[in-house]
DNA sequence: TAAATACATGAATATATATTCATGTATAGA
DNA sequence: TCTATACATGAATATATATTCATGTATTTA
């Protein structure tokens, strides 16, 4: 596999994204199914405006979608390959080091 | 998909050691095949300290390991699940937004 | 043992980034 | 049109981190 900088830097940067344990756990929240930010913000335990703060960035990376109802956004985990990503590398994470 | 802290925080932290392009460069580097540190250094174009360092972060993330051979080190990713990673968020980054 | 090669590491620094606080904007209902 | 609700945003800040420079350590060869 061999990659050009075209390639490389948004994949670093969606990588970063990730990096991060507060937005990974909004990423996870609403992996499966939409949620409203007042609903997240509950399940994640951040401050409402630090949730609106990683949504952004989120949403900038396209890994979350949003929809407007009412006076609610919901958002939604772009779940295509995010899940699978997330499960490959929690399967590293899990692995035994080899002796 | 529900995941506790202990989960959760080393995968960030995992995630966020792919966050960085030259770090990211490195691991593609020695993804298929084992490379000393000075192989690395002339493929990635970044300083002999700077990659070393990397490196030593890639290490502590399990995402590369080491051997030695003389007075040469070689890596090579730790491949099991990364390439499929990366697979899976070049897909994603490739991915045509919905209209 | 001395010198050279290959890599690692510590300190220093400039920049990036996560978080908070305060405030702004949009929508719904009275 | 006010008020309340739900969310977004800007500024400020403390902390993290990528990079460089200088130096250290291990291994080979003379």
């Amino acid at each position: 596999m061999n990659l050009d900088n075209d390639t490389l830097i948004p994949l670093a940067e969606t990588f970063k994204i990730l990096g991060d344990p507060t937005r990974l756990a909004i990423l996870v929240a609403c992996l499966e199914e939409e949620k409203t930010v007042g609903q997240i913000v509950l399940q994640v335990g951040a401050s409402q405006s630090l949730v609106s703060h990683h949504l952004r960035l989120l949403r900038a990376a396209r890994l979350v979608k949003p929809r407007r109802d009412g006076r609610q956004m919901y958002y939604r985990a772009h779940d295509q390959h995010i899940s699978c990503t997330l499960k490959d590398m929690i399967d590293h994470i899990q692995e035994e080091d080899p002796l």
